[in-house]
DNA sequence: TTATGTATGTTATACTATAACCAGTCAACC
DNA sequence: GGTTGACTGGTTATAGTATAACATACATAA
């Protein structure tokens, strides 16, 4: 999943996810952040300090977080402290493509491949909480296929898979 | 997706999937329900009456229901009236796999194929609201391989889809 | 029979999400 | 400049989903 960049060592450049691997997560988050604000800018959605600060929060790990502990952190920066300042900005993200929502979790994540077009699959980690996006045209494909053979059209749809990542795995848990 | 019956004339022997069409559901329920019944007498599991009352509720029709409206039907049924009533028969019912839960929809829909190992995908009508399941077994090939990709090792999946069902498309609803 | 585990019922509470209303901001328009 | 209208964020209040903890009843088995 290329993107544009100015750091050609930029490491979400080679790597497909870097969600499970060790990495350098300032960077990670910094550059999709820009990504995320480059695209607003363009589209025209307002990337105001509230969204601006929630998709921040979001990209501080690579977990899912719930709506109240994003609340938590945005009332502690001086915003407002009622469910729908998270909600609404978190709405937003999620509508823009920048963050996506965990049904399985009740939460939320940023995306970490904003604007590419892409509908992932969601691989939770239950051992370390880590959610990662994994291609998944080739899943939604056997999907729309498996619906057709009954003669339903598939209009969205939420592909999540809780299991062991590589980490994890190796480290026996 | 055959099964043993009495009669051979059982529609869920001809047909994949009912959900959407129109068929005698009431053989269909009440052929769901006995077979599950010979499932749990058979495994030693306790189909109790709360248990098989929310079996039947599920099954009154083809879609998912939320965990009040069963304990509010098993109320006006004389048993207990608060919510773990409903959430521990569900419980029991998806351990059994009787019941699914549709996570996009904070709701359980019985299982129309008790018995036989499958973890399907939910195709959830838009327009009527109506859930069936759909074989999934090359879906989840798909997504274990694209997990695999990453080292990432699936457990449990939650495959969901909204979308048009046949009977809706036509209808050009 | 007594002991043991299981199932149901109840109280209370936690967690998740949205409706409805109000005030400030900003840009388009007159 | 002043007004309008769209949008954002703040607040109160409430709806909807789920579980913890404890008490009671009931089955089965030693
Ligand atoms: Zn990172
Ligand atoms: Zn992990
Ligand atoms: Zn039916
Ligand atoms: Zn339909």
């Amino acid at each position: 999943m290329p993107h544009d960049h100015p750091d050609s060592d930029c490491p979400g450049c080679a790597t497909p996810d870097l969600a499970f691997s060790s990495h350098d997560h300032a960077h990670c988050a910094t550059d999709v952040l820009a990504r995320a604000e480059a695209l607003a800018a363009a589209s025209g959605a307002r990337m105001t300090p509230v969204r601006k600060r929630v998709l921040e929060i979001l990209l501080e790990s690579h977990k899912a977080m719930g709506a109240y502990d994003v609340l938590q952190r945005l009332a502690a920066d001086g915003f407002g402290n009622q469910p729908p300042v998270a909600y609404r900005a978190l709405e937003f993200l999620v509508e823009q493509g920048f963050a996506h929502r965990i049904r399985r979790l009740n939460a939320f994540a940023a995306c970490m491949h904003p604007g590419e077009a892409h509908a992932p699959a969601f691989l939770i980690c239950k051992s370390c909480d880590a959610v990662a996006e994994a291609p998944a045209a080739l899943v939604r494909a056997a999907l729309d296929k498996a619906a057709a053979a009954i003669g339903f059209v598939v209009e969205r749809s939420n592909i999540e898979a809780l299991g062991l990542c590589p980490s994890c795995l190796e480290s026996g848990k």
